[in-house]
RNA sequence: GGGGAAGUGGCGGAAUUGGCAUACGCGCAUGACUUAGGAUCAUGUGGUUCACACCUUGCGGGUUCGAGUCCCGCCUUCCCCA
C-alpha cells in the first residue's frame, strides 16, 4: 500500500493533461441528445484567482459535469471581461499598457483556472477587449442606434474640474476622487444612453423565470413602476411647467413648486432681485451627488427664484422655489409641493415658512396646516378640493384609489394634465470618458451631427501608441490618428472619444461563446439554435439589479431587431420549439452564491515590559513575550493582540479595554517555536471574520491550498463547508474533514482486498447504503446543495470503512459498490474519480458514463423503527415490517409498554398514523 | 425610513408538504499505536442531573395530537434601496 500513496499533484497533473489532448471537455452541437447550457459569471482579469473565484466555479463545474452524467450535452464555457478601470490606473501608475497587462493577466489567470480541474471549453474562451469581440459589441451599438434605441442626450456625471475627466460613481467618495482627493462636481454633459426604459414594463415580468425571489424583488423596486399623473403648470409669465405625481388627489393641496437647481426655467424666471442667490444656490447643488441631496432626514436647503406659478385646479397663485432634494433625471425635474401630505415638502415648507393645507382628512382626526407635527401621506377625505371634497382617498396606488382616479379623469377632460406612468429606472448611460473600452463607433461631422461607422469599417480599433495622462484623461482624445477620419460624403469628421461601459460587453458574452470565431455575425445561428438560451446561470447577488437587467434588457433588445429570426428558423427545422427565444430572456435559471469570508484568528498572547510609560496607556517595551495563556501576575502590559502597525500593538488586557505598546527598535521579541530573537512584525493580531483583502491581511491563496491537498480536496470542501448560497468564513481546520475523506477513499479502493465470496447480508447492506446515496447525492445536486451532497458521500465512506475492516463484503459487491461510489464523486472531485475509476479497470473516461440509476427498492430498508409519540413527545420506537399498514402499526402501538403505561388502563382519544414516505420513518402520534 | 435575507451545539452547517432537532464535518475528551505527535486508529461528545428524568432551534405569545418549520408581537445581525 505504501508504494500507492495518494499524490494528488501527479494525479491531478496526470488527467488535466490527457482531458486536455482528448479533447474531453470539448461541447459541439449534437442534435441527437438534449443540451444544457450551463453559464458562470466570467471574472474580470484582474491578475490572481482568489478563492471566491474557486468557489463560484467549481460547485457550477459540478453541477455541469453532474448535468453531462445525466445525458445531457452540456456547454460550459469561460472567458474573460477584460475592459475597465484596473487596467487603465496600471498604465497611469506602472506606465504598463492596458492590453500588455490585461493579457498578462489573462495568462496567468487562465493557468490557474486549468488546476480546477473545471469542464471549461477553452476552445470557445473569450476576451471582451479582443477585437474579434469588440467589434461585435460595437455592430451591436451601431445597430441600436439604427432602430433609435441608442441617443444622445443630457446626464448628471461626477467631473473633476482639475482632471478635466469623468469619474465613475465608485471613483468618488464623499464628493472626492478617491484617487487623488481632488474635490468632484456635478455637471450635465451629452453623453449616449440606451432606452432602457423601453423594457422596463417587460422586465418587471418574471413569470417565465426560476429566479430567486430576492433577486425578482431587487429588479421590481430597481424599475420602481408608478402610477400617476402629469400636470401642466404655467408661471404667471406663461412658461409651462410639468411636473408628474403620483397624488393628483392632492392638487388643491399644492401651496408651491419646486424646481431641479438644474431645471431649464431656473435661469429664466428668475427674478433680478433673487438672481444673487439662485446663482450661488445652483453652484452649490452641484457640489453633492445624488444621494446625498436626496438623502432622507437631511436639512432641507433651498432658494426661492422670486417668480409664481398658476395652480390650474384653482388657479391659485403659488411660489417657485428651487432645491437640490428634486431631482433633474427623475420624473419631469420639477414637483408641486403638497406639504400637509408629503413629509419632504412638509420639512421644507416648515423650514422656510410656507403655506401647508391640509385636502386630506383622515377619518377621526382634524388637521390644520399650521399646527400638523408631521405630513400625512395616508388616506382619509378630500378636502379644500372643489368639486372633489368628500372623495375617498385610500392607500391604494393609481387608478385603484377612488380619488386619483376622479380626478385623472378630471385633470384630462380639462386638459389641465393626463395620466402617465414613471419609472425609477433611467435610461442606461454608456458612455465612458475612458480608453480602455469599446470605442463607440460613430464620426461627428462637421456640423455637429453624428453618423455611424459603416459596418465594413468594425471594428474602430483602440490605437496602441498612446501616452497616459496622470489626470486619468482618455488619450484618445489627444490621438490625431484616431481622432481625425473622414464621414460618408469624404468629409473632415472627427471619432466619437467616449468608449462603452463595459456592462455593455458582459450584457452579450454568453452569445460570443456559442462560436467565438464566427465572423458573419455575433454568433452563428446553427450552434445558437442549438444552444441557446442559456439553462443556469450562477454567480455573485451583487449584480443583481445591473449587469442582470442590463442582461435582459439587451435579449429583448436583440429578439425585437429579429437578430434571432435565422436561428428561430433552424431551431424549427430541427423540431424544437422556438418560444424559449422570443421570451427575450437570457438565461432560465439563476441561482447566486454567497462570498468566502476571511477565516477568524486569535492574536498574539503577549506579556511586554519596559520601563518607560506614558500615562498608564502607553508602554515604551524592550521585552515582548508571546505567551500560552496570561500570567495572573505581571507587570506591564499582557493581553491579546488586536492590531499592530508597524511597532506600535495595540493589546485588548480583556474586556476590550485597549492599550497600546510601542516596541522599542532593539527591544526582545520572543516568540515560542520560534529560533532565537524574533522581529516585531512577526506578532499576529487579531482577525475578525470579514471580507477578504490584502490590506486587511486575510486572503486565501488557492494555489497554496491546491499545492498542500490538490485541487479535488480544495473542490471539495468549498462545496462542503458552506451553505453555498449564503457563504461564510473559511476555516483552514474544517478542511481536514475533507483531506480524510479523500484519503479514505483512496485507501479503500486501492488498498482492500475483499474476499472472493461474500456475505449475501452484509452486500445488501452495502448495496441500500448505495442506493440512499445515490438518492442524497442526487437531489442534493439537483438543488444546489452542493454541501449535503458530499455529507451523503462521507457517509458512504463512513459505512464501507466499517465493512472493509469486517471482510464480510465479497469481491464482485465491492467492485459494484466501489463503482458506483466513484461515479457519484466523479462531479466533485474528478481527478481522483478518473484516477480510481482506471485503476478499477473501468474504460475511459469515468466523466462520459452514465449517473447511477436509483433503485427504491434497493433502498429501502426491511424494518423500520416505529416512532410513538404519546401528546407529542416521543415515547417509544418498536421494530416493524417497513411496509406497515396503519392497522398493524395501531395494534403494535397499544401493545407498547410505554404506550399500555400512559393509558393505565383507559382507552387513546385518538391515534394518528403517519405513514413513511420520503425516506422517513412511520408515526404514530397517540392522544391521551 | 422602505425592502429583503437570516438567527439551530464551542464552530461550519443538516432537517421534502408541520412528524425522532442537532445528519455530515471541525474542534474537544478518553484510550490505543508510537522515541515523538499538530500523523493514524477506536470510543464519546447539545444542556442540567449520580441517576430517573427534565430542558433545548434569538425572545414572548398563538394555532395543532405534534412547530426549527405556520400565525401575531418584539429583539439582534447582514445585504440592498433611499
Amino acid at each position: 500500500m505504501t508504494d500507492n500513496k495518494y499524490n494528488p499533484q501527479s494525479v491531478e497533473a496526470k488527467w488535466q493533461s490527457r482531458w486536455e489532448t482528448d479533447k474531453l471537455y470539448r461541447s459541439r452541437v449534437d442534435w441527437s441528445k438534449p443540451k444544457h447550457y450551463a453559464l458562470t459569471m466570467l471574472p474580470y482579469p484582474s491578475g490572481d484567482l482568489h478563492i471566491g473565484h474557486w468557489y463560484a466555479m467549481t460547485p457550477s463545474d459540478a453541477r455541469a459535469r453532474y448535468m453531462r452524467m445525466r445525458g445531457y450535452n452540456v456547454l460550459f464555457p469561460m472567458g474573460f471581461d477584460a475592459f475597465g478601470l484596473p487596467a487603465e490606473n496600471a498604465a497611469i501608475q506602472r506606465n504598463i499598457h492596458p492590453m500588455k497587462w490585461t493579457y498578462s493577466n489573462i495568462e496567468r489567470m487562465r493557468r490557474q483556472m486549468r488546476s480546477m480541474g473545471a469542464m471549461f471549453d477553452w476552445e470557445r474562451e473569450v476576451a471582451s477587449c479582443d477585437p474579434d469581440y469588440y467589434k461585435w459589441t460595437q455592430w451591436f451599438f451601431k445597430r441600436f442606434y439604427e432602430a433609435n434605441l441608442a441617443y444622445r442626450g443630457e446626464a448628471m456625471v461626477n467631473w473633476s474640474p482639475t482632471l478635466q475627466t469623468v469619474l465613475a460613481n465608485e471613483q468618488v467618495i464623499d464628493g472626492k476622487d478617491e484617487r487623488t482627493g481632488q474635490p468632484v462636481i456635478q455637471k450635465m454633459m451629452t453623453q449616449w444612453f440606451f432606452r432602457y426604459t423601453r423594457y422596463a414594463d417587460e422586465m418587471l415580468d418574471f413569470s417565465q423565470l426560476d429566479w430567486p425571489e430576492p433577486i425578482r424583488i431587487m429588479q421590481t423596486n430597481w424599475i420602481g413602476k408608478s402610477e400617476g399623473a402629469r400636470v401642466f403648470f404655467h408661471t404667471e409669465r406663461g412658461d409651462a411647467i410639468e411636473v408628474y405625481t403620483t397624488r393628483p388627489d392632492t392638487l388643491w393641496g399644492a401651496t408651491f413648486m419646486v424646481l431641479s437647481p438644474e431645471h431649464g426655467l431656473v435661469k429664466k424666471i428668475t427674478t433680478d432681485a433673487q438672481r444673487a442667490a439662485v446663482e450661488a444656490y445652483v453652484a452649490q447643488a452641484a457640489r453633492f451627488t445624488e444621494i446625498e441631496r436626496t438623502a432622507e432626514g437631511r436639512e432641507k436647503t433651498g432658494v426661492f427664484t422670486g417668480a409664481y406659478a398658476i395652480n390650474p385646479v384653482n388657479e391659485e397663485r403659488i411660489p417657485i422655489w428651487i432645491a437640490d432634494y428634486v431631482m433633474i433625471n427623475y420624473g419631469t425635474g420639477a414637483i408641486m409641493a403638497v406639504p400637509a401630505h408629503d413629509e419632504r415638502d412638509f420639512a421644507f415648507a416648515r423650514k422656510f415658512g410656507l403655506k401647508v393645507r391640509v385636502v386630506i382628512q383622515p377619518e377621526g382626526q382634524s388637521l390644520d396646516g399650521d399646527t400638523m407635527p408631521e405630513a400625512w401621506p395616508h388616506e382619509g377625505v378630500m378636502v379644500n378640493s372643489g368639486p372633489f371634497n368628500g372623495t375617498p382617498a385610500t392607500r391604494e396606488k393609481g387608478r385603484k384609489n377612488p380619488a386619483i382616479n376622479a380626478v385623472i379623469d378630471w385633470l384630462q377632460e380639462r386638459g389641465i394634465g393626463r395620466e402617465a406612468i414613471n419609472y425609477r429606472l433611467r435610461d442606461w448611460l454608456i458612455s465612458r470618458q475612458r480608453y480602455w473600452g469599446a470605442p463607440i463607433p460613430m464620426i461627428r461631422k462637421q456640423d455637429g451631427s453624428y453618423e455611424p461607422v459603416p459596418e465594413s469599417a468594425l471594428p474602430v480599433e483602440l490605437p496602441d501608441d498612446v501616452e497616459f495622462l496622470p489626470t486619468g484623461q482618455s488619450p484618445l482624445q489627444l490621438h490625431a490618428g484616431f481622432l481625425n477620419t473622414t464621414d460618408s460624403a469624404g468629409q473632415p469628421a472627427t471619432r466619437e472619444t467616449d468608449t462603452m461601459d463595459t456592462f455593455m460587453c458582459s450584457s452579450w458574452y454568453w452569445f460570443r461563446y456559442l462560436s467565438p470565431n464566427y465572423t458573419q455575425g455575433p454568433f452563428d445561428p446553427e450552434e445558437a439554435a442549438y444552444w441557446l438560451p442559456v439553462d443556469v446561470y450562477t454567480g455573485g447577488a451583487e449584480h443583481a439589479t445591473m449587469h442582470l437587467l442590463y442582461a435582459r434588457w439587451f435579449t429583448k433588445a436583440m429578439r425585437d431587431l429579429g437578430m434571432f429570426e435565422e436561428t428561430m428558423d433552424i431551431m424549427q427545422a430541427h423540431g424544437r420549439d422556438p418560444q424559449e427565444l422570443m421570451l427575450g430572456e437570457p438565461m432560465l435559471k439563476l441561482r447566486n452564491q454567497g462570498q468566502v469570508l476571511g477565516e477568524e484568528r486569535k492574536g498574539h498572547l503577549i506579556v511586554a515590559t519596559g520601563n518607560r510609560w506614558e500615562g498608564d496607556q502607553k508602554l515604551f517595551a524592550n521585552r515582548v513575550e508571546v505567551v500560552e495563556e496570561l500570567p495572573e501576575e505581571h507587570e506591564g502590559i499582557a493581553g491579546e493582540i488586536v492590531k499592530r502597525t508597524e511597532n506600535i500593538v495595540t493589546v485588548n488586557i480583556g474586556d476590550g479595554e485597549l492599550r497600546t505598546v510601542e516596541v522599542l527598535p532593539d527591544a526582545e521579541v520572543i516568540i515560542p517555536g520560534m529560533e532565537g530573537k524574533a522581529r516585531v512584525d512577526q506578532l499576529k493580531h487579531h482577525l475578525d471574520i470579514q471580507r477578504m483583502s490584502k490590506s486587511k491581511g486575510n486572503v486565501v491563496n488557492p494555489d497554496d491550498w491546491v499545492a498542500k491537498y490538490g485541487a479535488d480536496t480544495v473542490r471539495a470542501y468549498l462545496m462542503f463547508g458552506f451553505d453555498w448560497q449564503k457563504g461564510g468564513p473559511w476555516d483552514s481546520k474544517g478542511i481536514q474533514g475533507v483531506v480524510r475523506w479523500i484519503n479514505d477513499v483512496w485507501d479503500m479502493v486501492t488498498g482492500y482486498v475483499p474476499p472472493a465470496e461474500g456475505d449475501a447480508e452484509a452486500e445488501r447492506v452495502a448495496e441500500r447504503r448505495v442506493h440512499q446515496t445515490i438518492k442524497k447525492v442526487t437531489d442534493s445536486l439537483e438543488q444546489f446543495s452542493f454541501n449535503t451532497a458530499v455529507a451523503a458521500l462521507m457517509g458512504l465512506r463512513n459505512e464501507l470503512k466499517t465493512a472493509t475492516r469486517e471482510g464480510r463484503i465479497g469481491a464482485a459487491a465491492w467492485r459494484e459498490t466501489v463503482r458506483q461510489m466513484l461515479l457519484l464523486m466523479a462531479p466533485i472531485s474528478p481527478h481522483i474519480s478518473e484516477e480510481l475509476w482506471a485503476q478499477q479497470g473501468h474504460p475511459y473516461s469515468i466523466h462520459q458514463q452514465e449517473w447511477p440509476g436509483y433503485d427504491a427498492a434497493k433502498a429501502a430498508e426491511d424494518t423500520v423503527m416505529l416512532v410513538v409519540q404519546i401528546n407529542g413527545k416521543v415515547r417509544d420506537r418498536i421494530e416493524v415490517p417497513a411496509d406497515i399498514d396503519e392497522a398493524a402499526a395501531r395494534e403494535a402501538t397499544l401493545a407498547s409498554a410505554a404506550v399500555q403505561k400512559a393509558l393505565n388502563g383507559g382507552q387513546p382519544k385518538k391515534l394518528i398514523f403517519i405513514p413513511a414516505r420520503g425516506g422517513q420513518e412511520p408515526k404514530m402520534s397517540v392522544v391521551v
